[in-house]
DNA sequence: CTACGGATACAACCGCTGGTTGTGACGGGG
DNA sequence: CCCCGTCACAACCAGCGGTTGTATCCGTAG
């Protein structure tokens, strides 16, 4: 099926004869007539009655008329996600099971009138050089990794601290805990596939072990949440971390437990990244919109890397 | 734009590489190729970055990703709309500011899986025979006509008396009522632009008029409600009915007035229509929504014409 | 260092889709 | 009854979009 046939169908739809909905497209109505007619073939339904005095639409017409008017818009937005100048915000969010998703949602709700569109990056770095090319309007990050200052036009800010939790499976040591200390989970194996080397999430895991002396082993390939939820559930030996605020969509009585750590709780710190010099017009609604949502940060009790940012 | 290219880009995006993509759509990989040339140009930006291992997205590929999956979604709908058999419960509504529509629209909200579509015909008759024909699944209609039984084979039962009120100005006569009779509406004259001679309302209006003596003008151009309610909001000397139930996008301090008719008050009776041999699934699914929500009928101190069939 | 494999891009060729022009059929209104 | 406006059909033709063949690039194995 082609777009240029469905609008053309919508404009004879609405002018009601194939002729006016010709000098609309500019083409004859000759190639209307073979178009509609080739829909209809397509379709294998008719869609106009053919009068003398134009053309009206069937039942079957009707029922594809609305259908027809959101193919076209869907294909306005489409083409919109990619025009230069005025396009939807686009926003870079973090590749794991983090809150900055939960945080767009949010905003969407608030703002529905704001089109956005998610990416999910490899790095800062990639990110950066995003935000500083124009491809990108904001990025949530851990700032910064190590070693690795900020660049003078981009600016930050702290939008949310995101607390660790342990995920167990029933057969667990630690199953039954209310809540565990940093220092109880020395000698567990924390299970986190899918952590890719060289990204700040590796390096917030290494600086975790690096100061606590846990056990984490980030290799491994990542087969999805599912086989991680799944392996975690049936391995009495494995457990994971994973946000507070990651829904679970899991069978119930698969016996999972999570269970809050303290003493200090780590918690992954959040921050909105964005060009100082970008003009995008929804971008000030972002940043106001996470000011007021975003919780405080470095809160007494938690831990974060040395190297995260202040402010 | 081109689905079968847009078809193209998800497969490629998904796959990784061109090569695969094409295996999967049976074409070859210079094809796959060419397509998403084409569609870089037209769209102005590159979508993937080429590698001698493949093809990744770039960052806008990334932003239309979901764009052009949406857009296939969309294109799947409209062709089910039209498919016959397991295509979307289809239903008439009567073409009017009418409350069938805010039925439907309950019953969406609560069985938000079942896909609908929606069709305004002309009057019941082209209703009964695309009920019979399987055009359509089911039509609200006020049952029957005078004069026209209905078919054996077409069932039906009342699922809403829909009360009228009447519109004024703020300079109207009866304006500052709290709710007028039948009887105080003699001699005012009630504008009703857009009903069409031979519908079951104009046969509604004809009566109401022949019963009580009311001044019903029927006649005129429709130019939608806007003008209409422009149209009462300032002239005194008419007023129009409405139903209860209609919600007015209208702004504030036009000073309209929404007066209940009384003695008896004017209900129009929406009855659901289908055929008895009808085997869409979704149709008992609305049978007993409406069973469940739907009002009583014939209610003590309403009136209704002598042709509407009870039941 | 070289050869090879696997990936994409470019060039040449060609069938068929989809446009135009010209014409016919049909039905309503003056 | 004729004329006008409408849509459909036929013939023709350009160009889009496919295929085959080939070049190029890069990572890897020998």
């Amino acid at each position: 099926m082609d777009l240029d046939t469905v609008r053309t169908f919508v404009a004879a739809a609405e002018a009601g004869q194939f002729q006016e909905a010709a000098a609309e497209l500019a083409v004859t109505q000759q190639a209307v007539s073979k178009r509609i007619a080739a829909l209809e073939r397509d379709l294998g339904v008719r869609l106009f009655t053919r009068t003398p005095r134009g053309a009206e639409l069937t039942i079957d017409g009707q029922a594809f008329l609305p259908h027809a008017r959101e193919l076209l818009r869907a294909a306005e937005r489409a083409v919109a996600s990619v025009r230069t100048g005025r396009r939807p915000l686009r926003v870079d969010v973090i590749a794991s099971r983090g809150a900055a998703t939960g945080l767009m949602r949010g905003f969407h709700r608030s703002h529905p009138e704001i089109d956005l569109d998610v990416v999910m990056l490899f790095d800062i770095e990639t990110a950066v050089s995003a935000l500083r090319s124009g491809a990108i309007d904001a990025s949530f990050r851990a700032v910064a990794a190590p070693g690795r200052p900020l660049p003078e036009d981009i600016d930050f800010v702290r939008v949310l601290d995101e607390p660790l939790q342990l995920l167990t499976g029933p057969g667990h040591a630690l199953a039954s805990a209310r809540s565990v200390t940093v220092a109880q989970l020395v000698g567990h194996r924390i299970w986190m596939p899918g952590i890719v080397p060289g990204t700040e999430w590796a390096a917030y895991y290494d600086d975790l072990v690096a100061e606590f002396g846990l056990t984490i082993e980030a290799t491994g390939p990542n087969f999805g949440s599912d086989v991680l939820i799944d392996t975690v559930a049936d391995t009495p030996a494995l457990a994971t971390f994973m946000s507070e605020q990651t829904r679970l969509v899991w069978p119930a009585g698969h016996g999972l437990r999570r269970i809050p750590v303290t003493d200090p709780t780590p918690v992954y710190p959040h921050s909105l990244l964005w060009h100082r010099d970008n003009p995008h017009p929804a971008l000030p609604t972002l940043r106001a919109h996470l000011a007021t949502t975003g919780t405080g940060h470095d809160a007494p009790g938690t831990w974060t890397p040395d190297w995260v940012l202040p402010r």
